[in-house]
RNA sequence: GCACCCGUAGCUCAGCUGGAUAGAGCGUUGCCCUCCGAAGGCAAAGGCCACACGUUCGAAUCGUGUCGGGUGCGCCA
């Protein structure tokens, strides 16, 4: 149930009996028609703009158009009244069933309410986190992680059909680093001093993966030459890290559906098919590119490589797929990789880069509207920097001193629902702020709290409704007489509620969670404020001694008030907090 | 030099893809609560939405330009 797509759905109902009657021209477009919520409640329940958007095309002033709208608007029972005002806006207000309606809604379909058809089944693949195998995730993998799992969420409860998927990058030069660095410390397992040279991963996550491969060789790879074991470390150690990674996800509670490996392209012909499909469509040439502007490497010269046109596809200059030695560059696979989900049937594909990529999203929107016609869509979501505070200080990081701040980190001291919440509570595009001290802080400028405390709040109630003899069963609940919640304090709590479908709507064609977030923060606050006014006036809370059914009718806002944080921390992969500690 | 992101209250940020008088938290200033419906409540002050043109009935939102901040910029991944 949308109730705003209901009313929207009157509107159009109401031109298009214009147009028959005469009283608009036919052929009008009506996609700009809207029904929203109006920022000032003075001005009704909803608004839409009709007259004004009509009123041009249809070459009528727009009070014209509005006068009549109006009046054929308001033959609708759920609609009260409809009045003009200002430039041709018509101000609806809804029969107070209607809004009794969406508190039924929530308690006869718990799991549903919200839910959106939006999508119809399009199948979207969002690719996120694609972490290199090369060691365990940091904070920044951990924002990825958290914004791609809460998007694919929201978009399954759209409708669309989602995959997650991760996009192994082990076929790079970065393995052979972690193969090496694990050598080292497989010599170590075996009594000997491992020499960490520079270049190499010094973290301590090898030295167990050194004691595998020695449980595994004992000592028949000491004193080898490279080539003699450098696969089958290469594969021993990307095996580790990425058991490594499934654990550190796990603690998110993310599950990919897919993991794709870029190292399993080559040689499958994969990579040289998805290049000559470009070729073939002319847009695979052998040149040279001009040099980097600005600060120029002082090593640079001009070389003649195998070159995509992806300026053909609004790219600001064309990139190269192979180098000069003939061997792929990394954008080759990853052109195979996109092929690839275009070639499995998904219409739409979602990838979540860290923002220091930004630069590659326009060849690979390129490369993907090159590959599939411009069929399918390809969004790039930029996923801006962690910074790490603790105590309102920044905590500083280094790689090389071995402090910096992993995924397990971070989950072990916030906890994974407040991790989880807070990297939600910001767009992905900007900057995030995640203090240790302050995510855990007990306060209104908690936002993770702050929702989490309206959450156990509606729990508690609910307890002590049950024990007092109230049914709290959501059938029953859908028996009260909702017509008591008529208090503005109330209504206004409803009408909260009945945004909720809208805004999952605009979250999910936007590709962006955090307005769920945002709007849960929105909810508790006005559940918040209803319950602080049921300090001063009596008649406001929640349990009513001696009145069953106006407490039934409460208790029932109440509940659908909970259904709802409950379906939006679903999306957002946070547990309800049944109590605060 | 070019591209992308950003510029909204003193601070940190939202702003529902173009709607009416631009919002929240913190901070500030007043009242109130301190009877566990506890871990605060109510209210006020605070804005040229960086700037300038343009499109539109209507712009924080769209376009162009300028200024300022961030990121990236041959074969690295």
């Amino acid at each position: 149930m949308n109730l705003f797509a209901d009313i929207h759905g009157v509107v159009l109902d109401a031109l298009n009996a214009m147009v028959d009657a005469g009283e608009l021209p036919a052929g009008l477009d009506l996609k700009n028609v809207t029904v929203e919520p109006p920022r000032d409640a003075a001005h009704g329940d909803m608004a839409t703009n009709a007259a004004m958007v009509l009123a041009k095309p249809a070459a009528m002033k727009p009070r014209d158009i509005a006068e009549k709208l109006a009046a054929r608007l308001t033959a609708d029972s759920r609609i009260r009244s409809a009045e003009v005002a200002g430039p041709g806006f018509i101000n609806l207000r809804l029969d107070p069933v209607v809004w009794q309606g969406v508190v039924l809604a929530a308690l006869n379909t718990p799991d549903a309410y919200g839910r959106s058809t939006l999508g119809q089944g399009t199948k979207v693949n969002v690719e996120f986190v694609s972490a290199n195998p090369t060691g365990p995730m940091h904070v920044g993998h951990t924002r990825g992680a958290v914004f791609g799992d809460a998007l694919s969420s929201l978009l399954a409860f759209a409708g669309y059909d989602v995959t997650r998927e991760y996009y192994i990058n082990d076929g790079g030069a970065q393995v052979d680093v972690l193969a090496r660095s694990a050598y080292e410390r497989y010599r170590e397992a075996n009594g000997l001093e491992p020499e960490i040279r520079e270049g190499l991963y010094p973290g301590d996550y090898l030295i167990p993966v050194g004691e595998a491969l020695k449980e595994k060789y004992g000592d028949s790879l000491i004193d080898k030459p490279e080539e003699d074991w450098l696969e089958e470390i290469r594969e021993f150690a990307t095996d580790a890290m990425l058991a490594m990674i499934r654990d550190d996800l796990a603690l998110l509670n993310v599950t990919m559906d897919v993991y794709s490996s870029e190292k399993a392209l080559y040689g499958s012909g994969r990579i040289e098919a998805a290049i000559d499909r470009l070729r073939s469509a002319g847009l695979i040439y052998e040149g040279t590119l001009e040099p980097p502007k600005g600060k120029l490497p002082d090593d640079w010269e001009a070389r003649e490589q195998t070159l995509f046109r992806s300026t053909s596809y609004g790219d600001d200059q064309d990139r190269a797929v192979q180098k000069s030695d003939g061997s792929w560059t990394y954008f080759a696979p990853d052109i195979a990789y996109h092929w690839d989900k275009i070639d499995r049937g998904f219409d739409q594909l979602i990838d979540i880069f860290g923002a220091d990529h930004g630069g590659y999203v326009k060849r690979m929107n390129a490369a993907v509207g090159a590959l599939s016609n411009g069929r399918v869509p390809l969004d790039v979501k930029l996923i801006q920097l962690v910074k790490l505070f603790k105590n309102g200080e920044p905590f500083k990081m280094s790689k090389r001193a071995g402090t910096f701040v992993t995924l397990r980190d971070v989950v072990e001291q916030a906890g994974r629902d407040v991790t989880r919440f807070h990297m939600l509570t910001r767009k992905n595009d900007a900057p995030l702020d995640f203090d240790f001290d302050k995510v855990l802080e007990q306060s209104k400028d908690n936002p993770v709290w702050y929702v989490q405390y309206a959450s156990a709040r509606v729990n508690s109630v609910m307890k002590k409704a049950a024990e007092m003899g109230v049914d709290t069963s959501d059938a029953a609940l859908a028996q009260a007489d909702l017509s008591r919640l008529s208090h503005p304090a109330e209504v206004e709590l409803i009408q909260k509620l009945s945004e909720y479908p809208r805004l999952i709507e605009a979250a999910a064609t936007a590709h962006e969670p955090h307005r769920v977030a945002f709007y849960l923060y929105d909810l508790a606050g006005a559940l918040h404020s209803l319950w602080n006014r049921g300090n001063d006036d009596l008649s406001l809370r929640f349990i009513q001694d001696g009145d069953a059914k106006a407490t039934a009718a409460k208790i029932a806002l109440l509940r659908a008030v909970g259904v709802v944080i409950s379906s939006g921390l679903a999306i957002l992969g946070v547990t309800p907090a049944k109590e605060m500690r």
